[in-house]
DNA sequence: GTCTATATACGGATAGAC
DNA sequence: GTCTATCCGTATATAGAC
């Protein structure tokens, strides 16, 4: 699948992602019209991505999202009642939108080698789609409530869960090699982040989101088919 | 190389560290007896990291770094000129200590799958040593000033230079397979980071530093010795 | 629904005692 | 060399006008 293709079936543009902001938090937000809402929570959820990311949400003032936004800081009370909850509301839609991807990509391909690659290409997908979010969510995760980010890293874990899972269904159809499927599962996941948070040393590298996604599948499934211990293998030691 | 073997022979201690940072702003700190100076800085040093790594850099007051440390306010100030000051001591002092135990690492191994094996070991030792300046690097990295971020990122580039430079050599001797070393490197070193930004996940999940290693190099060196283009080629594709 | 003005509190940094 | 007390700027959050 390309990136093209992957976008055109998954809602996740920024409205789509305020629409769910929004309904998680009806009663919280003031305006009653739908359509001033999501507006706001557009000019909202935009300011505080680009912000935050720049100088770290701590450091961003209610001042800065009133700038960044063009609403005043009064407005902004009627749509989250403080800094905390505003952390809270992006993470959690984020979240949601993420578990429904992730949880359609698992059953797309036949095979645990479609399978596997199939995880991957729309994880790397989706953080491209959403890159400033997924940013975002792993710098600021520790600045969460405790309840808040227990569910992060039950996110985070889910993810690599399901890489774990299709590498283990591999190895039990004899497909794949006997590799350490949580130690696999763990780097993989490693690779996946590497692409939304170094974004701007592969932009400038001109590395495209589809040959990074081919690269890490390649690399992946070709320790999954081929399980090697290398060492010594491929060069004598001296002696 | 083992984990002991390596922290035996590279100097790592917090005092280490200390005494790395004194030596670059001997001036600006007022004690001047370099017994009582070290002592405090390990004070602050390791106050500034525990409860930055907890919050973040920027969350930490002074008075949070008051209490941590059981300095007095005032003291603090007699270390450094400020908290970015702070944050640039402790940033260069492990930049200079990484740089130097990088460097030798290279030279370790004649062979491309020994030199690639010794600089992936170094590294995930050295950020086990490490680890907490390891992460508090990376999560406040952002927050520096426009010439202190410049050299971080050289840092960083400097490491996945290390990793690409060794495969280029494995591919002009023939012994690496044709991969794309920009990209193998970038992902490797993305497991490096994995270790010590997830070190809490490895050590429920009760993995060692070398098993870690060991893993990695396998997965490196498999990949650059075999250079698979495995799609297609281990199972056949659905019709 | 959105704005301005302001109450209240907290943080960084310094002065000067001991 | 280290501490306490304090200044001053700036942050969050609210009240109430429009």
């Amino acid at each position: 699948m390309t990136y093209r293709q992957f976008t055109r079936q998954a809602k996740l543009t920024q409205e789509d992602f305020c629409l769910e902001m929004l309904a998680a938090h009806r009663d919280e937000v003031k305006a009653k019209k739908e359509r001033t809402a999501v507006k706001n929570l557009e000019l909202i959820f935009q300011a505080t991505l680009k912000v935050s990311n720049q100088k770290g949400f701590q450091a961003m003032t209610m001042r800065d999202l009133s700038k960044a936004s063009g609403l005043s800081i009064g407005a902004l009370y009627d749509y989250f009642s403080g800094k905390e909850a505003l952390l809270e509301m992006i993470q959690g839609a984020g979240r949601r939108i993420t578990r429904r991807v992730m949880r359609q990509a698992v059953s797309g391909g036949d095979t645990p080698s479609e399978k596997l690659a199939s995880v991957i290409r729309a994880h790397i997908y989706l953080s491209e789609a959403m890159q400033p979010w997924f940013f975002f969510s792993y710098m600021e995760a520790r600045h969460l409530g405790k309840v808040e980010k227990q569910r992060a890293v039950e996110g985070e874990l889910a993810t690599e869960r399901h890489i774990a899972e299709v590498i283990k269904q591999g190895k039990r159809e004899g497909v794949f090699a006997d590799v350490d499927h949580m130690l696999t599962a763990s780097v993989i996941k490693g690779m996946l982040q590497d692409w939304y948070l170094k974004r701007g040393k592969y932009a400038k590298r001109r590395v495209s989101v589809e040959r990074y996604a081919e690269f890490v599948v390649n690399m992946a499934l070709g320790y999954c088919l081929n399980g090697l211990e290398p060492i010594g293998a491929g060069e004598p030691e001296n002696e």
